[in-house]
RNA sequence: GGUUCUGUGGCCGAGUGGCUAGGCAGAGCUCUGCAAAAGCUCGUACAGCGGUUCGAAUCCGCUCGGAACCUCCA
């Protein structure tokens, strides 16, 4: 078997074969840390998380790469350019460098919650102005941009002519072409600096009132929005690079001026593989701040939202995020958030009974279930190397819970399978369900707790044996009320779980 | 308007032309002091209309919905 990736590129699926062998080079565009992650930022890190855990349970040694876009170059639905973070310092009473600072904490601390393996470099645009400049000065040179008023401006008409012979037109990776494009771009206002309305900016000139500026052969400004991506994936993953991914909402026009600029440095088309995530929506429509229908990873860690009947662990939205396959579209909603919420404790109950099974030594006594299990292991591989579908891998192992259940309650004889399949099984879901999807379930209360729970088991266990129910019933129902649940097993053991 | 997608049972969601995932919710049963949990069984869904085919949710066309992008955006 081999990985089989879904390219943008060439809109195929393609058998995965790095550049370099042994080692893969993965760009993902990271946030604006102008404002607090929401839930639709969620997708494509944990998404692109499992690609790069599936990577190196491959054995490649990856080298991932995730920007921090930390300065504000946008321009305010379309009207006068004005520095997007600047602006809400002024508002809020901070640095420009400690708003950032602030935002790319709580971005931190989110990604820690869903447990995703942070990046090998995360750099900042703040930090590679130079480097942007560089590449501002080389495209210049080449003649594929031109300055105005302090401005750098990239001349996509140009670009295109040139480079559509190099079999690298511009509107390659979105499936747009040059002339549709100058008919159907709207018309802005303050673009009459540019020569064409495809034109994009490379270096924009601060007028006096920005803070976030830096001094340039063009004059005081600050870097366009496309070419900090192109600038730090060439530092750090060289002039091509295996995976470039992000949203698609980033595929036009953010990646398709990404590729612009660094064919005119490279000649070369950048990124061999183009992994664009969908995007969550809520009642059908995408999650952004301009539709005004945002909830933030905080609000939805705490349930603190109007939208929201309850608060959802950070695990519940990473396995809400790869029930689905990460190019369909996945639609917010509690009933569907609450059906995830107990799906993942379902299995994760299994996988927990799974690990206290012991393998010993016997015959099998059913060939057939035998030989079901082990397909349905193994496909674990063969549906993440199908583009990555982690649904199906879900869906496999909730197949075998009521096999791993059935065993624990004695239903189902676990000599009914080969030893090698339980220990095949047990390592498999390790490998899986923590490894690549990168799930965990935390240690409520640790040792202290463990101790208490045991206590309270035994006392319970008594009372069951006098038939002194009041007493069983009462320590079952007022733990309850504090949200932890015992439950009687098969053999008159008990278990418990935190709610 | 242009480009690219998409429409699956109460809800969420996989689906490579035939073998009709999975989860949640719901119904019944088993186990059980009761409850919970667990196990077993059950809804035969593919927007509509045509077409291709021995056979289509899956391919083609049209109609009607919906989305993303074309402007900051994960």
């Amino acid at each position: 078997m081999s990985l089989k990736v879904y390219n943008s590129l060439t809109r195929k699926k393609e058998v995965f074969t790095s550049i370099t062998a042994g080692r893969v080079g993965m760009y993902v565009c990271g946030p604006t840390v102008s404002g607090e992650s929401h839930l639709g930022h969620a997708r494509p890190y944990v998404t692109f998380d499992v690609v790069h855990r599936y990577l190196l349970h491959l054995g490649y040694k990856v080298r991932y790469v995730r920007n921090i876009t930390d300065a504000g170059h946008f321009e305010e639905e379309g009207r006068e350019a004005e520095d997007k973070i600047s602006k809400k310092a002024l508002l809020e009473r901070l640095e420009p460098m400690e708003l950032v600072q602030k935002y790319t904490n709580m971005f931190h601390w989110a990604m820690d919650q869903f447990n995703t393996i942070p990046p090998s470099i995360e750099p900042t645009a703040t930090g590679h102005i130079v480097e942007q400049i560089v590449m501002i000065e080389k495209i210049i040179k080449d003649g594929y941009a031109y300055v105005v008023n302090g401005s750098v401006y990239f001349d996509v008409e140009k670009y295109n002519t040139d480079f559509s012979k190099l079999g690298m037109p511009y509107g390659m990776l979105s499936g747009r072409n040059l002339e549709d494009q100058l008919d159907t771009t709207r018309e802005l206002d303050n673009q009459e600096e540019k020569r064409n309305r495809a034109d994009f900016a490379l270096w924009k000139n601060a007028p006096p009132e920005h803070i976030m500026r830096w001094p340039s052969p063009w004059g005081d400004g600050f870097p366009g929005w496309h070419i900090e991506c192109s600038a730090m994936s060439n530092k750090y993953l060289g002039d091509e690079f295996d995976i470039h991914g992000g949203g698609m909402d980033l595929q036009f026009p953010h990646h398709e001026c990404e590729i612009a600029q660094s064919a005119v440095c490279n000649h070369k088309t950048m990124a061999k593989y183009w992994i664009h995530n969908n995007m969550i929506t809520i009642n059908g429509r995408k999650m952004g701040k301009s539709y005004n229908n945002v909830i933030k990873l905080s609000e939805l860690f705490t349930g603190n939202h109007p939208l929201l009947e309850q608060a959802y662990h950070p695990m519940t939205i990473r396995f809400f995020i790869l029930q689905s396959h990460y190019r369909s579209p996945l639609d917010f909603g509690n009933e569907a958030l609450k059906a995830s919420e107990k799906a993942f404790k379902r299995l994760w109950e299994a996988y927990e009974n799974l690990n206290k099974f012991e393998v010993g030594d016997w015959q099998m006594t059913d060939a057939e279930l035998d030989a079901k299990v082990n397909k349905l292991i193994a496909e674990f591989d063969e549906f993440l190397d199908d583009d990555f579908s982690t649904a199906k891998v879900i869906a496999n192992m909730f197949e075998l819970v009521p096999f791993i259940n059935g065993i624990k309650d004695k239903h189902l004889a676990i000599e009914a399978l080969q030893p090698t399949t339980i220990h095949l099984l047990k390592q498999q879901m390790k490998v899986f369900i923590e490894d690549i999807f990168g799930l965990k379930q935390d240690v409520v209360g640790g040792d202290k707790l463990k101790g208490i729970m045991e206590l309270l088991i035994t006392l319970r266990k008594d009372a069951k044996a006098k038939k002194d129910f009041v007493t069983s019933d009462r320590i079952r129902n007022e733990l309850a009320t504090l949200g932890v649940l015992i439950k009687d097993e098969k053999g008159g053991e008990m278990s418990y779980t935190v709610e």
